[in-house]
DNA sequence: AATGCCGGGAA
DNA sequence: TTCCCGGCATT
């Protein structure tokens, strides 16, 4: 369907294409930005192009293209200006609110996705593809965390991951994106059943939208069970949008500086640490390397957060904790972080403390799964009072969780993406009750008066606690 | 070591 | 199903 989508639409139509958060307006953005439609007028008027083999232009200024851009559930036109193919950035004027802002092409419709890549090497794209993923995750992460979630039912399916998909390259893994056949790429957020839901991205729409029905081979449709499991994870209880910032610290020796942006984090690693040379492209990548996002978490009135949460489930913190990951290394920084962390984190911390949660993935193996059975793949959901759930030590995530370094605080343990309804894992036994069982009131040389369960060694029945 | 009980097997 | 029991976690 995707295809045939794109293939209406015109060659630079930037319909069903997914950018990211907009530079300049991250306040309030909390779902992903997507350019769901382009007004016909424009779509009427396809520009000849890029047979010339030059970088296509998306609009060029003469044709700006009309698009409609949603960006926390609401809908704006905007002209989309200019197409920056290198980054993948399209500058979009939005009259409506005055504003200018560039947006990255997350997820291009096949038609544009061509045009790209005529200008960019392949080798890019599919870098690309795989930050995509991350950022994909991430933005749901930061998107739960703000939107009010709507309570689904418990992960179930988490588990469906295919371990050798977990085992692979957990980072890319996130990316269903079919990855590997670039071409079939078509970003399952932006399913295009989707497109008008404000809602937050779900990658529901796509397994039976793009990706799948183009070429996603059986043995790899981790895809939908993943999916699905997404979804249902979102759900869990969250934390007021304030209650937890990320912020962005360097882990250069000695440093620890702590920033609030993530440009201005990557700046303070390049000019501090890395020399300011401004480019080796080497340099560029590693400063991802030297910084670590850190959640801080606020403690709010105690009250305040009793009345506040959206559901009745007091879940404890979370957070997750993306760092830049090794793909950084292979691709151009992600641009959508500093939206999304600019607008987790508006505002200063006050009372907080500070939840240092992982390392770079380099430092920290991924984990992949987790024991307890109602998991989900990268959900993101909110490891609540997690006390009970020794087993959860490690989560796994599709592409942002780590198995983390206890922290100090036992119910500081987060995960980006995991899952897990308040419950007991399944793995471990019932806790043992305190009443008194069968054996101990009757004694074993009373057997006969015990409950049939303590004779068959059940859970006493009788002295239910 | 004693308990409590899960997971399974046998009848 | 009902009975039992190996074996493991807890106490």
């Amino acid at each position: 369907m995707a295809s045939v989508l794109s293939r209406r639409l015109g060659k630079r139509s930037l319909l069903g294409t997914r950018v990211s958060a907009p530079t300049a307006l991250a306040d309030g953005m909390l779902a992903a930005p997507q350019i769901h439609a382009v007004l016909p007028d424009d779509v009427s008027c396809p520009q000849p192009a890029e047979e010339s083999g030059r970088a296509p232009r998306l609009p060029s200024p003469s044709h700006r293209q009309q698009v409609l851009v949603t960006y926390s559930g609401q809908e704006c036109t905007g002209l989309a200006e200019q197409h920056n193919p290198p980054s993948d950035k399209v500058k979009v004027l939005q009259p409506e609110q005055g504003l200018h802002t560039c947006w990255r092409l997350q997820d291009v419709p096949e038609a544009l996705q061509r045009s790209v890549s005529n200008s960019i090497d392949v080798p890019k794209r599919k870098a690309d593809a795989a930050v995509e993923m991350d950022e994909m995750v991430a933005a749901m992460v930061l998107t739960s965390l703000s939107c009010s979630p709507v309570v689904q039912s418990p992960p179930a399916s988490e588990s469906g991951i295919p371990p050798s998909r977990a085992a692979c390259d957990p980072w890319k893994e996130s990316g269903d994106v079919s990855d590997s056949g670039s071409s079939t790429t078509s970003g399952h957020w932006s399913g295009g059943s989707d497109i008008s839901t404000p809602s937050p991205p779900h990658p529901e729409g796509s397994p039976k939208h793009s990706s799948e029905a183009l070429s996603s081979p059986p043995a790899d449709d981790g895809f939908e069970t993943d999916s699905d499991p997404f979804l249902l994870d979102e759900p869990a209880p969250r934390k007021r949008k304030n209650s937890v910032k990320v912020m962005y610290k360097c882990l250069w020796p000695n440093c620890g500086k702590v920033l609030r942006s993530i440009v201005g984090i990557k700046r303070h690693v390049k000019t501090q640490h890395l020399g300011d040379s401004a480019d080796s492209d080497q340099r560029k990548r590693e400063e991802d390397f030297y910084y670590t996002e850190v959640q801080v978490k606020e403690e709010p009135a105690p009250d305040a957060a009793a009345t506040t949460s959206p559901t009745s489930m007091s879940a404890p913190i979370i957070i997750q904790q993306a760092l830049a990951k090794p793909e950084a290394l292979l691709v151009e920084p992600p641009v959508l972080e500093p939206a999304l962390a600019s607008s987790a984190l508006s505002q200063s911390a006050p009372s907080s403390f500070w939840h240092i949660q992982a390392d770079h993935a380099y430092q920290a193996l991924p984990s992949i799964q987790i024991p307890v059975s109602p998991h989900i793949f990268t959900s993101i959901s909110w490891a609540t009072a997690t006390s009970t759930l020794p087993s959860l030590s490690s989560v796994r995530s599709r592409s942002l969780s780590f198995s983390e370094p206890h922290p100090p605080t036992p119910m500081l343990k987060s995960h980006l993406i995991v899952a897990s309804p308040p419950r007991v894992p399944l793995g471990s036994r019932k806790v043992r009750g305190e009443a008194k069982k069968c054996r101990k009131v009757y004694g074993i040389e009373h057997r006969d008066q015990w409950c049939t369960a303590c004779r068959w060694k059940k859970a006493c029945q009788r002295f239910l606690d």
